[in-house]
DNA sequence: CAAACTTATGAACAGTTGTTCATTTATACA
DNA sequence: TGTATAAATGAACAACTGTTCATAAGTTTG
């Protein structure tokens, strides 16, 4: 059983944990790979097509986050055709955004 | 009335909110900053030899993190005679790294 | 198989970040 | 006022990141 956090609760965290958040921290701390996360939360999968006109983001650039976010195992994807499409594999990551933003001073 | 996220709930960000999402993101994302909050996350507020010795840090690299994080927001200090006392001034990034910290594939 | 389409890759480069070191500023106290 | 202590600052530099561009690789269809 997971208890959910108290409300400021004390962290308690290894090195190697703290390693480990900083790395999905720094992974997803940009204005288009949040955009993707933010999308992805609301599809199954996309098409790199389909995301990168929904975001307006050039192919290759696109591609760049996407790999680099695959690798870092955020998102997973898989081929049909022509078509390689992505979906939110560390659905936390919607969670910590999601925490964020509610912040009522941003 | 803030209401708790639903699980997997889809995002809904403007731009700019995205941007600052990332912006806190970013500044949070380093191993000795997550050490940071995480400290401060148990205690009023801490002098910089403080944190320096608890976290084994030497007093440039720290100052330098410290004062990027105020900047940024997420840290607050007051001087009290020859020290200067940190703490935290955005607790959402407590919540933010307990999250992610809390996912059992780290 | 060639042409069209979709995505990935790699080189190149600018900009940013993390770190170290030396120096400076601010305060306390003898 | 001089010395000690605490913290900030700035220059310098290596390492990393984001972006663009050109090209390659995988897939479908004629």
């Amino acid at each position: 059983m997971i208890l959910p956090a108290a409300p400021d609760a004390e962290l308690n965290l290894t090195t190697e944990k703290m390693e480990k958040v900083a790395f999905i921290l720094k992974t997803t701390a940009h204005p288009t790979r949040i955009a993707i996360v933010q999308l992805l939360s609301g599809h199954e999968s996309l098409s790199v097509t389909d995301i990168s006109e929904k975001l307006n983001v050039e192919q290759s650039l696109l591609s760049h986050h996407l790999t680099g976010m695959k690798l870092k195992g955020i998102l997973s994807s898989t081929r049909d055709g022509k078509n390689i499409f992505y979906s939110l594999k560390m659905r936390e990551v919607v969670d910590v955004i999601q925490c964020l933003a509610a912040c009522t001073f941003l």
